[in-house]
DNA sequence: GTGGTCTAGACCACC
DNA sequence: GTGGTCTAGACCACA
């Protein structure tokens, strides 16, 4: 994980779970790292984490057993959706389709931009 | 205009004037409200209202006459549109993409909610 | 406020202002203080208020006027109700009742301490 | 036994060991699982199990015999409901007599709320 | 070893 | 002036 100077780093890392959850790199009972290894390996202080894990124990992503760790929750995977989708479809969405009314770019155009942005990223895999 | 959404007031206020210099609200050499007069009408600090003219100075979308006020630049609306999509096409838009990959969102999906947004905001016009 | 060493501070001042709100000693619309004059009024670090304010406003108790300050929310009342309803029949309770069972309290035995502890309530506002 | 409630485990487990003794589940001279066993069969850290020991052990509840086991005490029972009550009066009902109070809840809802936790009880045991 | 709370203090964006 | 994020580091309870 490298920052996004934009986003709280706390969210990043929300962030990273909620995808990661999503796409099963991580699955129901797993145990995800202790507040203190993870702030090591991203070099961040662990109040930082601890209030990534804080939210995301809130959102019932992930539970704790006293004194052993943080685990991926039961409903992880659905909540973690649900939240995304909310997310996408109250803030991004609406942004994204006012703009569009006010450049006067339509639907066809809103395709174009989409294809460029597919070939965009394949492009990117393959350089790596 | 709702101050207590995440984005900053002043960008509001600027985003504002973008979007009615765009729609031609706005004409070029046409007076805007003075600091002070706006600051009043909104309901805000005079310094959010500076700190929103100096953004929009700084883009050639608005000059000051000393003494007398703002007034719309030459060429704002090309200012405006050209900000706006590069906004939308570099910021927005990828988010939005990467959004869609991860939830597993098609372009057809993508389609439905535009519908849906679309036939949602006739309607609150339709009510005002 | 002096703190009970039981419960964490930020919770103790979540407390407070739910307690205020239900008893309406706040209204809707009033501003409280500062996070920093909160702190400094309390004797502790800014994060400590910050972190009861943060809750609050999840719960929608309190909501932000950027630049400004917080403020009592719409619905505050009514929710700072339901938190403190549901804590006190989802976890306060059951624990009494249980422990009645257990040693053998009956309802007419808990009565009588009811009317005692409301007596040494008084007198302690007596010798005030 | 639920270890993910707010109660730390180790105090759990001493008040199983209370409510067992009260309800005679264990008499004066009961030889109780070994730190060891106990803490396989919770499937719980040994340090948790010999946590909750050694404060029986500092209440009278339970003596030890080295190298045999831990037995139940001779006033064990006697000792245990004393622990009980004093907690029950000087902790839980004032605590739930004062959130009474802020609510607004008389003693006859009280008494609503008591029948509802009691048929609520019989129905889980009658589907058991 | 684990998390949870707290302090002291910094820096930043925003109003 | 306001809050929001973050660091560094401490201390504690719990497993």
């Amino acid at each position: 994980m490298n920052f996004n100077s934009k986003k709280p780093i706390y969210l990043q890392i929300t962030d990273y779970f909620l995808n990661s959850i999503i796409s099963k790199k991580y699955n129901i009972g797993d145990r995800i790292l202790s507040v203190r290894d993870l702030a090591i390996q991203l070099g961040v202080n662990p109040n930082t984490v601890m209030r990534a894990y804080t939210y995301l124990q809130d959102k019932n992503i992930i539970f704790n057993k006293r004194g052993i760790g943080y685990f991926i929750s039961e409903n992880a995977r659905e909540n973690a959706i649900d939240i995304k989708y909310k997310e996408f479809t109250n803030d991004e969405l609406p942004e994204v389709f006012d703009t569009m009314k006010i450049l006067g770019i339509s639907f066809a155009d809103l395709k174009k931009l989409y294809k460029k942005h597919k070939t965009k990223k394949s492009k990117t895999h393959e350089n790596k």
